[in-house]
DNA sequence: GTGAAAGCGCTAACAG
DNA sequence: CTGTTAGCGCTTTCAC
């Protein structure tokens, strides 16, 4: 069976409404979209033909005369989906009520198919292309400046002048380390990613100016492994520190585990806190992190509602807009009373 | 600016690649797709002015004429995308040469916000809808069937003579045991998920199909606690097992670190393999975990492959079609000379 | 071989 | 208030 058949055959289009409400498709088309003049009468009753035909407008049609898809494009290089995921719940989220639907292009660090993509985009008349990827400080592998499309970063290097959304990784840091002061802590250390990255510097700076500018900030890979050899190195030294501020989870589970190993009660004697709150890591360490959500998912949201603005033709103010991060707590600190924990494992097969 | 008039103004149509050439609109359109008849010098002629304009057709315009969209929708609940982000790989690399372009859905398990995404994938004139999930033996909740598109299922259940595709668990999981007493375990035990998850089942036959009829199979939560648990409840009777096989790489990571900890050695005293290829987790455990793969990226190729076919009106015999898992050696087997790891743990931020 | 004309389903002037 | 008319950009008979 051809379903291309089918499916013309049983779809209905706004002439057959018009002919069973008795108009003309202009008026028709006048009612369902709440525009045009007509009595109440008449517009009710072809929504209610409409309802009761089951009419559901042809988005491709009315793309051609509107100029307008209903649609954007994401761009990521984000394999894993560990960045991307959270942003494309919150663009969705944002864009679904209105409507929008979303093309996903995967495009790793392949300019050749990141070209593609952008262009199958662009031939699909989006309504606008929101770029994201794995790291702020980093562009995509194409060039989107100059398109005819507004473009959103969504922590993603953009070009100067774009529009631009980053989580605060200042704040983030510094609410990591005012909460270790806060558990009673004093002798900190950051165990982190490499200086390579441009949040890494922006983190250990904001732990410094709280911490003290010789408080000590230890550089690796983003690895559980790393967090094992700075806790081997941290306790090979005299005076180690009671509180650690990690990264990213991954590392901050590297040092978890190391310390337990080693007979060091997390957080009893040692308060350790990561940065990214990745659930699935978060949760599965023995005790729970306490870490730093970098609130991906309203960022998503944020970008969804900037580029439908820019989409509409609403002015949008150029430049870099920087979202909070939020401390979650869960057990690895002590202190104050942890909250619920609410985040489940979700794991299933 | 309003970028709606830019794009209006810089796109150039076949009428003006007509207009540049020589030819009426009708021809160009011939030329440029191929069809018709015109000696090879107009044809030519007419690609080389496209060429030299940059002209890119209006895939809205083309759809409105040919009820075709290039466009497919991919559904999931898989919030995690812990199994969809392999398959839409899969899919994007099978499609995006032919130049269609994927619409992503996460619905959760919401059937409300399912059936508005399916209905903005109708209305946009997808090509088909693939679903996918985070696990086979449940139906996503939205009614797929009767609809004007072609549907295929990937990685989630299907009604009854659908196009459905799944990993093979039994052959993946035989394979897994294989291996245990390939690398000389005799006292195999398997340590698992819920058995309310068909796949559970599936795997723990083929498990008793090797290991024998008696070979424990413990069933717990999918995560690592219950790997800990399960090891405890092993070594608490006595004849603890030499070779243990996982339900999931979570549980296979439970399982090794609470070996550790027991000063187990993992793989001289003890085999462990897992199940999921999951490299974020089956590259951090220390040894490297020897696991299985289900092959999710070929999948996701394969159901491409069909929708496709489907689209695009060929014949598809229904039924479900059952796809290799394979074997990915690390080192928490020992035995034969673990493979050079070529998986990364790819962990940015 | 090539082009004029009709039309995909819808919206938007402009008349009436 | 409602309907007629003209497209959106492209493909596709069907004449020439």
């Amino acid at each position: 069976m051809r379903h291309a058949d089918v499916a013309k055959a049983e779809r209905i289009r706004i002439y057959d409404v018009a002919r069973v409400a008795g108009v003309s498709v202009a008026t028709a088309s006048k009612a369902l979209n709440d525009t045009g003049r007509m009595t109440e009468a008449t517009r009710l009753r072809v929504k209610q033909t409409a309802a009761a035909l089951g009419f559901r407008p042809n988005a491709m049609a009315r793309a051609l005369t509107q100029n307008r898809s209903f649609t954007v494009g994401l761009l990521t290089n984000d394999t894993y989906g560990r960045f991307t995921l959270p942003v494309m719940a919150g663009i969705n989220e944002a864009l679904v009520d209105q409507g929008v639907s979303v093309f996903l292009c995967g495009i790793e660090d392949d300019a050749e198919l990141g070209a593609v993509h952008v262009n199958a985009m662009l031939d699909k008349q989006v309504d606008g292309i929101i770029a994201t990827g794995k790291r702020i400080d980093r562009q995509l592998p194409v060039d989107l400046s100059g398109l005819a499309v507004p473009v959103v970063y969504a922590f993603t290097q953009g070009p100067e002048g774009a529009v631009t959304l980053v989580s605060d990784d200042a704040q983030g840091a510094r609410d990591a380390t005012l909460h270790l002061t806060a558990v009673g802590r004093r002798r900190l250390v950051h165990v982190t990613g490499p200086d390579s990255f441009a949040s890494v510097r922006t983190r250990a700076g904001a732990f410094r100016e709280v911490a003290g500018d010789e408080a000590p900030v230890l550089h690796g890979a983003w690895s559980e492994a790393w967090g094992h050899e700075a806790v081997a190195r941290l306790w090979a030294e005299g005076n180690p520190p009671d509180g650690i501020f990690c990264g990213n989870d991954q590392i901050a589970r590297g040092v978890i585990d190391a310390l337990r190993e080693r007979g060091v009660s997390v957080p009893d004697a040692v308060s350790v806190i990561g940065f990214d709150n990745w659930e699935i890591v978060a949760a599965a360490t023995r005790p729970p992190l306490t870490t730093i959500d970098m609130n991906l998912k309203e960022l998503g949201r944020e970008a969804g509602r900037l580029i439908l603005e820019l989409a509409e033709g609403k002015p949008v103010e150029p430049g870099i807009r920087t979202l909070p991060c939020k401390l979650v707590m869960r057990q690895s600190c002590g202190g104050a009373t942890p909250v619920a924990d609410k985040l489940e494992v979700h794991q299933e097969v």
